[in-house]
DNA sequence: GCTCCTCATGACAACGTTGACATACGCTGT
DNA sequence: ACAGCGTATGTCAACGTTGTCATGAGGAGC
């Protein structure tokens, strides 16, 4: 194998060994056409003996390409983002690129350190999921021809590709749906205001209800912090006698799980529900949960398309495209108001 | 900003916008001492007009360092593997290192090409869920100063740092409740049966068993593919009045999931669930889903620890760690033979 | 006024690979 | 026999950075 613990043969070891120059090995390497039979024979023994492996560092630093693509998550571990994570791991294998994916943890500090990480390792191309509100710290690196697409929310401050999700006629269709089974007083809970995804959503409540006719009172939204202990809260204030609401949209995953535990804990059945975002098992809770789908690996795959295409050489302005969601309707927002249920 | 479009600063032109050395250029930019703070203030600015960003691929190819590390993953969507991935993050990032992250799809071949891949970009290590029996492929590597750790799965055929979970353990104790619950005819449903984890969780339900002094029945164990349709039939079969199981241990997450929706098309209820692997609103079914858990977040931040303790210089003899599981028991394990339930 | 030392800075080569270009060989056609 | 060509191979420099060593200016100590 190699001469002693830590040292990699090179090119030039492999040369030396076959009796051929370096440019030669490259060219059987990267398979090359215009090498006889026997030379590639000799080279390929040598590489197989001392166990030769090209550094794709040195390579990229010569040819200016590092065929490989940043990722930025919210939460790697997130299942919206992991989703995300392997359909654009799928569309660079197939184009024999590499994804480094981190989580920004929803901190716009980290988000941009962890992008700017990204530069410096010279990716190609990068997808982010935004956390910050302001993208210009991007602008030298796509200058110097950086790509980049946005997802779930779009870029701030910059001119950008984005792939986003139909927020507003999510939650529309969703509110649609729990006024159409009778309810009149319906529940919103939301993630942080300042994020455009939770506002979008907002949005898309609002609409239904004063689409229908409807009175919206403040009581009946909260947009806050997505711990399990805040949701539980609000849960018990919404559908407290006061309050009274009888069906509830929660704003996201996390949300939607406070909302059933919180529901579970008490006199669950009575309350409708209706979640953004599909959750595993949601079909075998009783009520099944009616939920609201985006789709993340369609989000993913597109992005990741749009990138490619973008370092394919499409100079054309930033374009957006925006994904629509599905009602999924499974029991828990078919629940009418004063129906006791088991 | 640059000069135009793709081409990308370097510290030659920010030394000489700055009128010094390349030299003094890297020092500021690296943070090293012996720098004035009027050189230090000029190249500063040098820096930030020209929108410079060192390139960590020319910084790594001098160094013989490239702060990253190679996360082989079976699917970088599971919930198993996004968790371990994110606790291996949160270790890389604390020591200022990259994670890569690559899904192997279970596939040998996939996860030799990938590991391979990382390895010609030179990451300082590697952590590895194993797909593949063989792992030689990795001695060169290894000789040259490659560390790499094994998680879920050992190494085979070198030898090599592991992370495991007790899985015959876990098995055991999962088989031993349903068992102290009043069940005799107990089925098991695993995964394909080379593979270690799913060979060793059989064990442990075999264990259980004969432990107890209860015989068991070839008709009762299922090895095998753990898609839906699969898992749906097996179950049907299990639960059939010709072979009778009155409970059934789930040998993962999958499988889990196959048995509960088969379960909930038929009369549910009759037939106790514990399965391997948590499942988020497990807590929420009804019965509450009775699991054995491991803890992937343990499991990727051991892993972690030990790779880079490795990577500090740890030139002790491979080690292995087991990590114990924990019954979590909510319901669907505590269901009696024989009885109804609601 | 001299040596000696420190501190800031620079010169240079090397990391491993590959693109551009050069060379040497054998062959074809006349 | 010689121009002309194609094929196999080699030479050289450059990609952007940093480790090693050298240099020069200024200050302290005698």
């Amino acid at each position: 194998m190699s001469t002693h613990y830590g040292a990699r043969p090179t090119m030039n070891d492999v040369a030396k060994r076959a009796g051929v120059a370096p440019k030669t090995v490259s060219r059987v390497v990267n398979g090359e056409p215009g090498v006889s039979e026997a030379t590639l024979a000799r080279v390929r023994a040598a590489i197989a003996e001392l166990g030769f492996r090209r550094n794709d560092g040195a390579r990229s630093l010569r040819s200016g390409r590092t065929a490989s693509i940043g990722l930025l998550l919210e939460d790697i571990a997130d299942p919206f983002s992991s989703q995300l994570n392997r359909a654009v791991e799928e569309a660079a294998r197939s184009r024999g690129c590499l994804v480094l994916a981190g989580s920004s943890a929803e901190d716009p500090v980290r988000e941009r350190e962890l992008a700017l990480t990204f530069c410096s390792r010279r990716v190609d191309g990068l997808i982010v999921v935004p956390a910050g509100d302001d993208h210009r710290y991007l602008l030298p690196e796509l200058t110097a021809g950086l790509a980049a697409v946005f997802v779930d929310r779009p870029a701030r401050r910059i001119e950008a590709d984005a792939v986003l999700t139909d927020n507003v006629g999510g939650a529309r269709e969703g509110a649609a749906h729990l006024i159409r089974h009778g309810h009149r007083r319906i529940g919103f809970l939301g993630d942080l205001p300042h994020i455009p995804t939770a506002a979008e959503r907002l949005r898309g409540y609002r609409e239904a209800m004063t689409g229908a006719g409807l009175p919206v009172s403040p009581e009946w939204i909260v947009m806050g912090s997505t711990g399990p202990a805040e949701v539980g809260a609000a849960v018990e204030r919404l559908t407290s006698a006061q309050v009274g609401v009888t069906a509830v949209l929660a704003g996201n995953n996390r949300i939607t799980v406070g909302v059933l535990r919180a529901l579970s804990a008490q006199d669950r059945g009575r309350i409708a529900v209706v979640g953004f975002d599909d959750l595993e098992l949601a079909d075998l809770l009783s009520p099944g949960l009616t939920v609201v789908v985006q789709d993340p690996e369609a989000l993913g795959r597109a992005a990741a398309e749009l990138l490619f295409g973008r370092l394919a050489g499409d100079r054309r302005p930033p374009r957006e495209l925006r994904f629509r969601t599905r009602l999924v309707a499974r029991g828990s927002g078919e629940i009418r108001p004063g129906t006791a249920c088991g």
